[in-house]
DNA sequence: GTATTTGAAATCATATACGATCTCGCGGAG
DNA sequence: CTCCGCGAGATCGTATATGATTTCAAATAC
């Protein structure tokens, strides 16, 4: 019998869900404070609201998306310190597995490293904003995908996820930073090459995210003194 | 009009859901490899499987269960090297934390902690290895208490509640590590006082927890080679 | 004109119902 | 005796329905 009863994909509906809505969070279709309304969002996809619901706990547990009783949910809306917190413990995080990945980092794995980061030198004169983080989350793959301990990493993902909420504010739009970077991208490689100690290694990752959350914190302070985002009301018939 | 709906608690049926099933697992109700039954567990709560299946979803996010489709959930069984997997994150998360708190400590908390020490090496002539890492717990949320950054603090405590469902294993069980743990302790607690650069105090409160894993690793390897814990089946009529 | 009340719409929260899928024991074939 | 297929029961997955709660705006009072 080839009858198929509707669960062809093998992937559940809450899964469904899940996928649906990180990836609308992702490519910025729903921005941070955006509504997302269960029964709207299940009529889209055509499921119900249960699974839908189960999506979003999934996300808010991840720090995506906020979730109040009896009001609904919203895109996460990360204000300077709650922003501050994730980078502090997302250089933490990165710092110890590129330290954990070291070991494993062959010669190939750096000179793919090294060729993304001489893309990513080569658009330093005319800087493309998007497609330059594209290439640092690439570079910082490179030296991530071997490490060891899968809670570590997951957390590094975590972390990226939380990032990419507030992608426009992308350390590549802070000037000079990019330039800083990839010089410290180099770095690192040679660390490695030496096989460096973990600890200066571990040291040398976290400084380099620490770089860049510095950066980025004096140059909102100097451009965006405040900016508060406002949150999109209920809908009205 | 003072008509209490029946939600007088505040409490949403799926959070007590989480809480209840999270107290069984802490206390050891529900030991590694027990089957939770939507249903049955909904049935003794008096709610319907909805919310306890978005309970479990949390606690399977948290690394305390596992769910298979169509299958069920079960309270994980962390085997060896998911188990160093926690460790190894656990000491690299509490290193910072212990870190980042530190500027924050009183001399008061100090005190505290010293006292809860004084009573664990009270201890060490006749364990009760229970009091011991309730005690254990006691002492470093003293240290962590005043963590600036929630998400870390929050690390922590994911990590401790994993600790939590092997307890069994609880570190305590291995001859001599007590004595060396409380010497550690009174050397962090040393360190704090003079003010020691963050590094330095970070890595000290890595190796506690590192050393803990070693030594319980060790012990283990040598008592218990190879201990699979059984899966409880389906139960039938 | 401003503050307060109030009611309807929107939305979440969960119980119930039912279909889909897996598990496990039983019986027959080899 | 062992292996394989099958079917009943258990359990999950989700649609639907309904109750509870919040929000918003218009109406009212001052």
């Amino acid at each position: 019998m080839a009858e198929v009863t509707g669960q062809a994909t093998g992937l559940s509906k809450s899964q469904l869900s899940y996928q649906w809505i990180k990836a609308r969070i992702s490519d910025s279709t729903f921005t941070p404070g955006y509504r997302l309304v269960l029964g709207a969002i299940g009529k889209e996809l055509g499921v119900s609201a249960v699974p839908v619901r189960e999506a979003i706990r999934r996300l808010e547990a991840e720090g995506l998306v906020t979730f109040e009783r009896n009001v609904g949910a919203q895109v996460a809306m990360i204000e300077e310190t709650e922003y501050l917190y994730t980078m502090q413990t997302l250089s933490v995080v990165e710092g110890v597995a590129t330290a954990l990945s070291a070991p494993f980092i062959t010669g190939a794995d750096i000179a793919r490293a090294r060729t993304v980061n001489q893309e990513m030198i080569a658009f330093l004169e005319d800087l493309n904003p998007h497609r330059f983080t594209e290439l640092n989350l690439e570079f910082h793959s490179i030296l991530f995908e071997n490490c060891p301990n899968p809670h570590i990493l997951d957390l590094v993902h975590r972390g990226w996820n939380r990032m990419q909420v507030l992608r426009d504010s992308s350390f590549s739009f802070v000037p000079g930073r990019a330039r800083e970077s990839v010089a410290e991208h180099e770095n690192l490689l040679q660390l490695i090459e030496a096989e460096s100690p973990a600890l200066t290694l571990e040291l040398a990752a976290r400084a380099h995210r620490t770089g860049t959350m510095d950066a980025l914190l004096a140059y909102q302070k100097s451009h965006h003194p405040h900016q508060t985002p406002e949150s999109s009301p209920r809908k009205r018939s």
